[in-house]
DNA sequence: AGTCAGGATGGTAACGCTACCATTGAAACG
DNA sequence: CGTTTCAATGGTAGCGTTACCATCCTGACT
């Protein structure tokens, strides 16, 4: 029960710390920190003083010291299901630029839509200590796995799906816009004999995307009173494989569709390929088009005329909310403000270089338009700072 | 000049810390500490004590604190160029599950291969504060690249090169061996006209291939005594597109190849399409065999037997071997010891799971064969605790 | 019995940074 | 000219953990 003697301390010292950087311009530790984050009230003088002292040695400030003093550096849990690779790659790439951005960890868990999987998944999350989970699709669909994140309590935010429960954080395009958009261009091709191939019946936007083809073809059909035939339509699955099955069908019907809208890209891909078996020429004698959840399939396919989602962007979008309502609990928002949508639009590309990235398509591959459709974002009104009782 | 006033601090305490659980087991921090990083300095009821307290407690350490206290939690970076998006998000699964398994943060960098791209690529990285770097295909290859992150001194990983340059380190598979096996496969089906799609010419892995199956090939005209004709070749660049180009020709041809070797998935995927559009059955009047960085192509084209490269497995080794060497240089360890090459095998899947996976695909598929190719491990020879003068 | 090895545990001091005041000086105000 | 205001800067105390000893035991070995 003694006191241990206190003894001369000599842990190696590694790199340059904000201390070395308040020497050398001549200022406190304080001022180099604020210089460091951006504060306003550094004059400028001094502000140039320590940036200039920043510069010579190098400084970058350590991550794990800067995360414990101002108590961040949250963990965000991704569900990933068993989404086509291009959209996890994409989604990745926007994840983790947002989670360095804001300096939060990102941590991967592979779930089924299994009541028993999603229930292991979420425990695994909460043994790593994840506040928060991102929820892509086709997971975003599944009721076991969001009963089972909102049993944990943790704040979830949704991406893609096309129908996002109510009170609910999510990012998403317009589905429904966005075919409606596709469908009229294929209309204004002069097509007539249009076909649909349904995407899985789980996902709540292979419902939207359906009811957007119909309500560009009610249009059309309001405005040459009744003359456009029903269009056909099958089910698939978002696969090639589904995506093959239903084009058989649909080409050996007569007579055949002049286009066919796929919901997704893969199923574009294998409506093409099952064209081309049949000594089809694409897009001469069949338009085909798809719905994007990715980029490579347009790379793959030339041809394919495909709706496009910033789907890196999304998900940045995404880490970014749930950033904000982590941080927004801990600094003692009431947990759940009466949450609301606001839609908003999240300009995709600058016009410039979408215009130019077309043009360089359409020279390339012949005939190829992209829509950009809207972006959605549901976020939780800003609450008060201070939670006034009245408002 | 005079000393402010000490206050009474109060700020707010969120989680459950390590003092908690000591408290509530019993012990000191410190055995808490030991317990929860497994050290063996800890008696069997100790352990199970304060095992309790942290279960009752929901305890999980903080990440930012334990990164400063051991002085871990570095930065790596992660430049990526324009590789097939399936490639990268297996990559990124892999890489992740790594960084997150030792702390480690994860910075992506897109770069092309141009000098003037990768310099502002790795000093955007340096400006992170990145510690090491990743480099997968084909920035691996980028020359441009390679000598910027040399001048900055950066240890750096080497991911599926075909042939990586000396005295670095490196994860890859044996393109040469697993070509050689792919086409001993092809001979064994009875194939004699044999055609192949050579990959981009700037990657050392084309190479490698094409060596490859060139060594199966003069194997069986020596068992054979001369009777194999001489292959076809086309020169491809991993695109699709240049696929496409490739199976045109080699179609064309009088007598056409009953059996096309293309040095990726991507090319493999064209040559069916091109055989499709021809009316050729795949596979009975043709077999098409890949070369696989993904996964992706397997699934949407059923028919396409492929080599397979573990690549979430191969990142992760990366990550592994990039910390190693980051904390080894941190230890004093000198900086770069003779490097020399440590083949290894990694075991891609169990045996079994194998077995049964083929056997499931091959029932829907119809004839189906996996390589699983060995990976070779190259890495530094780990220094001895303190640099001794000898050896 | 005395000594010694080493297993088990605890105390203290960082790790590098930022939150939270305190303090200063100068401008703005009455 | 005294007072107030506020921009600018600094001091101190942690944030939660682990590294580095020191210390206490227990049992083995002289």
């Amino acid at each position: 029960m003694s006191k241990p003697v206190p003894r001369a301390r000599s842990r190696l010292r590694a790199g340059v710390t904000i201390k070395d950087v308040a020497r050398l311009a001549g200022v406190s530790p304080m001022t180099v920190s604020r210089v460091v984050n951006g504060s306003e009230y550094v004059s400028n003088t001094t502000r140039a003083a320590v940036q200039r002292a920043v510069r010579e040695l190098h400084y970058s400030p350590n991550l794990a010291a800067r995360n414990l003093a101002s108590e961040r550096g949250e963990r965000l849990g991704l569900l990933y299901g068993n989404p086509s690779s291009a959209y996890l790659s994409e989604f990745l790439v926007g994840a983790l630029e947002a989670a360095t951005r804001h300096g939060v960890q990102l941590v991967l868990e592979k779930c089924e839509p299994t009541p028993v999987a999603s229930r292991r998944a979420v425990r695994r999350l909460l043994a790593g200590a994840v506040v928060g989970a991102l929820l892509p699709p086709p997971l975003c669909e599944s009721a076991a796995v969001r009963a089972e994140l909102g049993a944990a309590r943790l704040p979830v935010v949704t991406v893609a799906a096309g129908r996002p429960p109510a009170e609910s954080m999510c990012v998403r395009i317009d589905d429904y816009a966005a075919a409606l958009e596709m469908t009229r261009y294929l209309l204004s091709l002069g097509h007539e004999r249009l076909a649909f191939i349904k995407g899985h019946p789980n996902q709540s936007a292979s419902e939207e995307r359906w009811l957007g083809f119909n309500a560009a073809l009610e249009e059309a059909a309001r405005g040459k009173r009744g003359g456009q035939p029903a269009p056909r339509m099958e089910q698939g699955f978002f696969s090639f494989r589904s995506g093959l099955d239903a084009a058989r069908k649909l080409l050996a019907a007569h007579p055949a569709p002049t286009a066919i809208f796929a919901s997704n890209d893969d199923m574009a891909a294998a409506v093409i390929a099952e064209a081309q078996r049949r000594g089809l020429d694409v897009p001469r004698d069949l338009t085909v088009v798809g719905f994007d959840d990715t980029l490579i399939a347009s790379t793959i396919w030339p041809e394919l005329t495909t709706i496009q989602q910033p789907i890196a962007r999304m998900a940045a979008e995404a880490v970014d909310m749930l950033v904000a309502e982590v941080r927004g609990r801990a600094a003692g928002e009431r947990p759940r403000p009466d949450a609301r949508r606001v839609p908003g639009v999240l300009p995709t590309r600058a016009a410039g270089s979408q215009a130019s990235a077309a043009a360089t398509d359409a020279q390339r591959n012949g005939p190829l338009h992209r829509l950009i459709p809207h972006v959605l974002i549901t976020r939780e009104s800003a609450a008060a700072p201070k939670p006034a009782r009245q408002t």
